[in-house]
DNA sequence: CCATGAACCTGGTCGC
DNA sequence: TGCGACCAGGTTCATG
């Protein structure tokens, strides 16, 4: 479930609950997802240690300590949320940490999702690229990215170290909007196309997260998550059904690996 | 520099 | 009902 607004909106649902509070334990039930730090080092670095901020970067949770921080990665299938108790013989739960008298629970049914350790935000920020939603984020900005590469505008936008947040549903959703093709090379497409493209992207990614973003599922505790952006999708998903914008119908390509919905008559390349 | 394919995992769906 | 093939909102690494 995680593009930038599905992260943002889970960011924001966990802080609340865990934001000047300390984790007693960490039970790790699959090894794999602490990424670069063990039990001994949580032990040491993190328990006991208050919570003192909760945000987003890029599609990494982070929950930073006075001289630590937790980075979480969600990937595919990775799930965040607290709960005050739950059946610890249930399945896809990766680990969780417990707090007063709840429990962080990190629950990951493909098990892609990593938990990192940092001091500081360094080493994420020397490889993530712009926040999308960010002020730095301009037209210019985007016009000159574009024009200094020769990529395919898909695979470009999915780049993190380029503009970080965005994935495969909510590409295709700004590339329909902006009209362009998503294999249309980055130098060739016009300036003002890329100015709808900026719009786009900002508009498809605030808009979601106003509505929780597209979970389809909600998260059994905070039902403030029942992501419902899905219902404003144009393109994603719609293969076979008409372009809403010129009754076109809808294909379906693979780029870069990935199922790519556009329409043939309106985003031409 | 850029594109492609595989790897990491589990579960759902579709066709036969 | 069963079985294989293919698909899934992500990232990383190796190869050409």
């Amino acid at each position: 479930m995680p593009e930038l607004p599905e992260v943002e909106t889970v960011t924001n649902s966990v802080k609340k609950h865990i934001i000047n509070k300390s984790f007693k334990s960490i039970e790790i039930l699959w090894l794999k997802t602490l990424h670069n730090f063990t039990t001994v080092d949580f032990k040491q670095k993190i328990e006991g240690k208050n919570v003192i901020d909760v945000f987003r970067r890029a599609k990494y949770i982070i929950i930073q300590f006075e001289k630590n921080l937790l980075a979480i990665h969600l990937r595919m299938t990775g799930k965040l949320y607290v709960v005050d108790s739950f059946d610890k013989k249930q399945k896809h739960i990766s680990l969780y940490l417990q707090f007063d008298d709840k429990y962080l629970i990190y629950e990951d049914t493909r098990k892609f999702g990593r938990f990192y350790m940092y001091e500081n935000m360094d080493i994420l920020n020397d490889k993530l690229g712009i926040e999308p939603l960010s002020d730095s984020f301009s037209q210019k900005w985007l016009i000159d990215g574009l024009k200094s590469k020769k990529r395919q505008i898909k695979s470009l936008l999915f780049d993190q170290s380029f503009i970080c947040g965005l994935g495969n549903i909510y590409i295709d959703e700004s590339l329909w909007r902006a009209k362009i093709h998503p294999l249309a090379l980055s130098h060739k497409i016009s300036k003002a196309k890329i100015i709808n493209l900026h719009n786009s992207i900002i508009k498809v990614l605030s808009d979601s997260i106003k509505l929780g973003g597209s979970t389809i599922r909600d998260y059994t505790y905070d039902f403030a998550y029942v992501g419902n952006y899905a219902l404003n999708l144009k393109v994603f998903g719609k293969d076979g059904q008409k372009c809403p914008r010129c009754d076109y119908i809808i294909t379906k390509i693979k780029v870069a690996q990935r199922g790519t919905h556009y329409c043939k008559k309106c985003q031409r390349k």
